[in-house]
This record gives structure tokens, C-alpha cells and sequence, in this order.
DNA sequence: TAGCCGTTTTGATTTGCGTCAACACGTCCA
DNA sequence: TGGACGTGTTGACGCAAATCAAAACGGCTA
């Protein structure tokens, strides 16, 4: 039981004081649109920070919701599950984006929430959010759209899943990480994928064989270029070319 | 070019006042929890009362958002548009349901919604709900409520999009639908469909042949019995055991 | 360095749903 | 009353993706 003095307090529980003003994700998380005295204001909402390792849940369906999170780093995503056991990836969330808006509607949260690389996130105590915004409009504004914002996301998906076809469907994805990607300054042709074929397929609506199979064709056509997890976009107008292509 | 002067106002743009505190809907709709007197707040907040006729748009994707409605009577859908033409209905929506949400996160609505039968909505002007809910918490509470609901409502859309068999997709629909008529107050199991085949199999991911067969299984199978849009529901727990099936 | 395990790729085969086509039904209007 | 049109049903056939199977790859650690 002798435990070295430095390491009573573990390392994987930070509990760094969240500086929203210092952070360089300011303009595309919640703080976006603000003065700087607000932003002031919003950091004594934001609780901690907190350290998620890869694999590891964030939170869990069932779970009682008190607080969204803003991702600071690092990357997560979502699933739900049926009682038989088929689960579906809902979405994939990077730096900037906000986690857990699925439990505002009960006591608890409906989907469970996994880094898939080790992240860091910014708590965000819910009854402290709606506080806050209750005296800033304009966070208020701006909650409103980012919760906004994932409704249309999410009608973007069912569109996806219900008219598109499987090539379609993957080119959508990688343009789609792409974009986001250069939204926060990295590369938008040549990127990492976090997830497994298994985790793409699933938020895709396919199997892990369909995507795998689509990633050669892309690759024997010259779109892209893939080495396991690695992927480069070499004809960005070719991947479009496949998109609004009706099947029949 | 004469008009009968009395019909100078068309009727369809009717504007009477709304009167939540009356409405017999108001434990289903945004007054939800909130007491007599901040209801009465509410109604000053409930622009208008407007007729959409069947078949007749309440918005339509790119017009400018400013308000978002409340379903008083009748039976909405929603959908979205690709460019190459391809639809998707997003949802069906019913009395005391709340429309426009899409729209707050742009400067414009992002999808059609559409009056299936002879409507009447209440309209809410957003920004005069963004005052009201700074002011009166428990409207501030539920209002993200609503918000939150409809993204685990497109969760489970996601889910059965990407999981479940035709069968499957069919037999959620309708026991959704026997719920949501339940709850205001209609037989769970006796309905009038309001949409075509068409608009269901565009909601469900399949073609309406798909649709079409899937009915007269259940019918054969003794599930329900199908005339036209008329549907009754004589093996509730025959539907639940389609359910929760994995096709692997 | 060898051996194990999770992940990915590729091939052969099956199948659920889409597609195409014909026909039935109900409603509207001439 | 009849014919046109929108909607729904049913059948025959084809195809995209699922399923089943096996082997290759890369990252571990013993």
C-alpha cells in the first residue's frame, strides 16, 4: 500500500480549470459569438477538464445526464443498442463539437459515448449552461444552433441510409471528415481514420466487407489512396462524381 | 373581377389568437409543466393560429426561418431534397408536435413540411420564444427537451434505417404510430393512415412495393387488416415479435 | 524472432429488396 | 355512365449487398 506522494491524485482525473478564452477552439465550440467578457462569464460554467482514454466511455446509455461535453481533443463516437444486441454507430464527434445533447430530454442519456483515440474534454454542467444562457443571449443563440445543428446532421444521415448506395454512401463520409478536418486546420487529402471498417459500417448502414470492398475501388480508380487507416484523397472532384447519382 | 365582399379575407389565413390556457393539448405541446399564469406569458408569445390546407406547404426548404409551429390539429411530414432529385421524408408529425426546429440553425429552413390533411398550426415567432425562455425557466427547460427528443427521435430513425429488414422497419412504424395516437387520446388500434405508400417507404428506406407486401404479410399472417388507409391492429404482440429479430 | 490476435482484404455464393410490368381499385369530372 | 388519373396490389426477374469462408497483414508480447 505505499504510494508515492506525487501520484495520489491520478493523472487520467485532471482536473484542470477549463480557460475557454486561451483555447484555440473558441470560434467553432460553444463560446462562439461571444465578447470577451463573456467568455469570461461561460468559463466558471465549464466545469473541468477531463481526460478519456482510447476505449474508453465517456458516458453510457442509461446513465443519469448532468452535463454536456465539448471535445478539446481527440475523437469520439456515439452508439446506440437494441435490447438484441445489433448496435449502431449515430456519429462520429472531433475537436469542437459537443457531446450528450441526446439526454436533455430525460433523467438519463440514450447513447453511449467511447474516445476511440485518447481525448481530452471540457464538462459542462447542464443546470449551469441553462443558467448562463438565460442571462447571455447570445450563448443562448448559439446552443440553440448547435443543438439545431445536429437535427440536420442527423436528417443528413437518414438520407444517406435511406436512398443512397454503398459507394455513395462512403464517398459522402470521406468528403465529409475531410471538410471537417480543414475546419480545424489539418489536411483535408490525407488523413487518419480513428474507427474501424466494422465502426464505418456501421454508421453507414453496411458491413465491414462493403466498406472494405469500396475502399478498393476507390483505390483501383485512382480516388483515393488507402494503407490501413491511412487514407489521401487524390481526385476530390472523382469522389464527388459519385454522389447525386441516383440508383435508378 | 368581382368579389363577394365578404370574402375579401381569404379564410385559409385565418389569425385568430392563440389561447394555450384553453387548448386541450397543452400537456402534450411547449406549455408542458408550466404553471396557469406563465401559460398566460405563453399565449402573448403564440403569434397566430394559421389553416394549411392538404397538400399545401407550412415552409419549404431555403425560405428564411423565423418562427417555429406547433401543431394544434392535423398531420404534417417532413422532407429533405438532393439535388438530383431524390427525396426522403424525414418524419410525420401530429397534433401537438413541433415543427421548424431544422431551421434555427441557418438563416433558412433545410427542409419542406407539408400538410397531409386539412391543418392548423399556432405559429411561435423564435425570437419571441428565446425572450420568453430567458425569463421563464421551466419554458427554457422543456423547450431543449423538445429539441433533445427530436435527436434521439432521429437516433431511432438511424437505427432502423441501418439494421432492420423491410418487416422489421414496417411493424416499428406502425406500433410508433399506435403509440402516438394512444397518447392523444385515439383507439391504438384503429387508424387512418395519412400518407401513400410512397411516403411511408420514403420515411422507412424502401420502395412502396416493399411496403405494399410487407402490409399484406401482416394481413396474411393475421396481424392487421388493410383497407386502403384504413388500418387495424388485431395482433399487437404478433407486430412486437417481428421486432428485436437480428437478420444474422 | 516467433507466435498470437484483432483487423482487413478478397473470393464465392446467397438473398432481400429493387425494378419492371400488368392489373385492380376508388375518385373525380366530363 | 364512362374514361382518366392517382394509388395500391401482385408477379417475375435482376442485382447490390449480405453472408460465409479463407487468407494476409500489422502490432503486440513472450
Amino acid at each position: 500500500m505505499h504510494t508515492p506522494n506525487k501520484s495520489i491524485i491520478p493523472v487520467t482525473l485532471t482536473t484542470l480549470k477549463a480557460a475557454c478564452s486561451q483555447c484555440n477552439l473558441r470560434e467553432l465550440c460553444l463560446p462562439y459569438g461571444l465578447s470577451a467578457s463573456e467568455i469570461e462569464q461561460i468559463e466558471s460554467m465549464v466545469g473541468v477538464r477531463r481526460r478519456v482514454k482510447r476505449q474508453q466511455h465517456l458516458y453510457r446509455a442509461g446513465e443519469t445526464f448532468e452535463a454536456i461535453y465539448a471535445i478539446r481533443s481527440g475523437f469520439f463516437k456515439t452508439d446506440v443498442l437494441l435490447e438484441d444486441g445489433r448496435d449502431q454507430v449515430t456519429g462520429f464527434q472531433m475537436a469542437g463539437e459537443i457531446l450528450g445533447m441526446d439526454g436533455i430530454s430525460g433523467e438519463a442519456h440514450t447513447c453511449n459515448a467511447v474516445a476511440l483515440e485518447d481525448s481530452e474534454i471540457c464538462v459542462i454542467p447542464f443546470a449551469h449552461l441553462e443558467r448562463l444562457s438565460r442571462e447571455i443571449q447570445a450563448l443562448q443563440r448559439h446552443f440553440h444552433q448547435v443543438m439545431s445543428r445536429e437535427i440536420v446532421r442527423d436528417h443528413g444521415v437518414m438520407m444517406l441510409l435511406g436512398t443512397m448506395r454503398a459507394e455513395e454512401r462512403l464517398a459522402t463520409f470521406l468528403l465529409n471528415l475531410s471538410q471537417r478536418f480543414t475546419t480545424r486546420g489539418y489536411s483535408p487529402a490525407e488523413f487518419h481514420l480513428r474507427m474501424t471498417r466494422d465502426e464505418i459500417g456501421s454508421y453507414l448502414g453496411l458491413k465491414l466487407e462493403t466498406v472494405s470492398r469500396a475502399f478498393s475501388r476507390f483505390q483501383d480508380e485512382g480516388f483515393i489512396s488507402v494503407q490501413q487507416k491511412h487514407i489521401r484523397i487524390l481526385d476530390i472532384a472523382g469522389l464527388k462524381k459519385l454522389l447525386n447519382h441516383p440508383p435508378s
